[in-house]
This record gives structure tokens, sequence and C-alpha cells, in this order.
DNA sequence: GTCTATAATTTGATAGAC
DNA sequence: GTCTATCAAATTATAGAC
């Protein structure tokens, strides 16, 4: 496949219009303006808007976890910042978590698309346990703190699109890392160049 | 109006409908079958879908508010609990925040039906930077974790909902309730029992 | 790989009878 | 207040030419 193919446009492009709209907020014709082809054409690429659904979920988790890498290879405080600042890159382009979109939608769009939704949450989980664990934390101490810290950026990227106030999300990381942070945590100031986005 | 009027039993099914699949995840062929009535006759209680959907909001965000009451009326502590309550009352019946889901879609939806989650979010900011005052904490201090909290909660629907694991919300309001929360919170155990969804 | 043409269904909405 | 009938547009998808 050539680095830019039409079928990685397609997904760039769908991704866009997932992480902004939905799954359910965007049409084919809505992707073809975009791309600059015909619905029609899609279909060579992505046989049902589900099966584009679908790969679009498990490209967005395969590149996410590549972009965190090895959750014991950094220093604790270190693979928090990465972690924040994955979803910084994709709120300072107005998007929504890709999973986290069509998580909220859950119950609204094809299995195929939520079972990668639902393999996406269980990876971030282990990643973020197993940082913790490197902290020194013991696991239920972990565990909670994991999944208030992915609970907390979900949820803040979220309001802080619907409230239009991206200083919000910049709050909500602050404490969060203050409170799960292992310490070491400096550099709130342009929080947003400490990572581009890959996802 | 009727207690059980055609309008709110509309406004009711179309609630759980949001809730579960988005507000671009229903049509009102769907909305007209769970009520049992015509697509055409949905349109004599509300000239446009965009329009149900404002008061659609409207409702639940008044209903939301009512139901905290005055945040300075009880001790923090309780406050805090019966603010998880309204959330965690929803989540048990499979249902997402109705503007946690919403304003997730922000981009996806008519313009009066996002301007009124917006208002839903600041509306619950105050609200419970009222409960941090008074608990003593300072301007700064009970911004971050009024912003944690309400970003830590919708989330963490999200999350359990995407994942099927509904104790991974209890997860983590019992870890927010432990930082954020001004001591005497306790009866962990069965916090469903600790309120009826009111929204 | 992409197009034109077209199909089948869904969707939000209106007119007018009852 | 609800229905039947109907509509125009949108939406996902297919067939077949180029």
């Amino acid at each position: 496949m050539e680095i830019n193919s039409t079928k990685k446009e397609l997904l760039d492009a769908a991704s866009l219009l997932v992480q902004t709209r939905g799954y359910n907020g965007f049409s084919f014709h809505d992707l073809a303006a975009v791309v600059g082809i015909t619905t029609a054409s899609i279909h060579y690429h992505f046989p049902t808007k589900a099966n584009l659904g679908q790969q679009l979920v498990k490209r967005y988790a395969a590149e996410f976890m590549a972009a965190l890498g090895d959750p014991k290879a950094s220093p604790p405080s270190q693979g928090l910042r990465r972690y924040v600042g994955l979803f910084r890159a994709a709120l300072s382009e107005g998007r929504m978590c890709l999973c986290g979109m069509i998580g909220a939608e859950f119950d609204g769009v094809p299995a195929e698309v939520s079972a990668e939704v639902r393999e996406f949450f269980r990876a971030n989980e282990l990643w973020l346990m197993q940082v913790f664990e490197k902290a020194g934390d013991r696991s239920a101490t972990a565990r909670g703190k994991t999944r208030l810290f992915v609970s907390a950026l979900e949820g803040a990227m979220l309001i802080a699109r619907a409230t239009g106030d991206t200083g919000s999300f910049d709050d909500v990381t602050k404490t969060a890392l203050a409170i799960c942070g292992v310490s070491g945590s400096r550099r709130h100031i342009n929080q947003r160049s400490s990572s581009t986005r890959v996802v």
C-alpha cells in the first residue's frame, strides 16, 4: 500500500469525521466529498460502513498503543505524561478520542465496531496498570488510579469540547497528575508541545 | 399536561434511545415504535427532531439540577455522594448521561441541542464548585477538583458501558471520593441503592 | 481503482381526513 | 391528537463500463 493510498486517505478522513461527529454522524457522501472520490469507490476499499468502522478502530488502537510504547521503559511520570499527551494532541485539533466517541455511542454501532472499542479500553487499562505498578503501587491501588486516570481523560476531552474550553482539560490533567502522578511532573506550560498527534 | 401524556412518553422513550444509542443513533420510526404511535404523530408534539432534542436536554438538565438541590444545604460529602448517585442510577439502567452522550457527538448535532448541553456542564461546574468551597477549598483548588470530578464520572460511565464492567465505574467513584472527598464518605457497599434514577 | 447509473431502504417531514 | 398517504432527500450498497 502506498504511503498516501486512497485507502489511507479514507481512513484518515473517516477518523476525523468520527472523532468530531460520531460514527452515526457522518455518511459515505460526507467522506467521499472530503477525499474527492465517489461513494461507490469507497466500497472498493471497504465493503460496508461497519467494516470501515472496524478497520478504523483497529488502526487507531494499534497506533495508540505503539505511540505509548513499553509501559516500563521510561519513568512512570514520563509515561503518564506521554499518555496525557496523546489525548491532548487530539483535543487540540478539536477531536474526541476515537474510542471515547464510539464508546459513548456503544449501543448504536455495529457489533464488530464496538468489539474493537472494548478491546482498546482493555489494552489501555493494562498499560496504565503496569505504569502504576512500576511506580510501586499495589495492585488494587494501581487499578483504582488507572481507572480514574483514563476516565478523567476521556471525560475531560468530552467536556472540553462541549464547553469550548480546552483549558478545562488541562485543569483535569494537572489535577490528575498531581494526585496519581508519582511525582516529577513538570512543564505544565505549553502542554500542547509535549507531543504531536499520532492517532 | 397529563401525568402520562403522550408528550411525556415521547420524551421518556427518546431519552432512553439517546442515552444508549446517541442522538444520531435513533430515528422517528424507532421512537414511534416504542411509544406505539406513528411518526407523523410525533411531529404534532415536536415540529422537528432538533426541537425534540432541545426539549429533551432542557428537561434533563432541569430535573438533574432539581435532584441535586441546594449545594450548600447538606454536608459536602453528602452532596458529592448524591451527585455520584445520579450518574450511578443511570448507569445501572445501561444509560449514558444524556449530556455526556450528546457532548461526545457535539459537532454532529443541531446547534440548539448542543447549546443546551453546554449550559448543562456550566451549571454542573457551578454546583460542584459551591460544594467544594463549602468544604473549605480555595477557589482554584475547588475548580480543579470540580473538573476532575465531573470528567471522571462522565468518562467512567462511558468506559463502564463500553467494557461491560459496571464495577469499574464504582472503582472510579470510590477513588475520586477518596481524593476529592472531604472525608466522611462511607457505605461503598451497595452504592446502587443510594439513589433512584430521576433523569 | 474509479466512475456512472441505479437500486432499496430509511429518514425527517407535510397535507389533510377523522 | 392521531391516523393514512405521501413526499423529497439522504443513505448504504450493487452492477457494470472504463
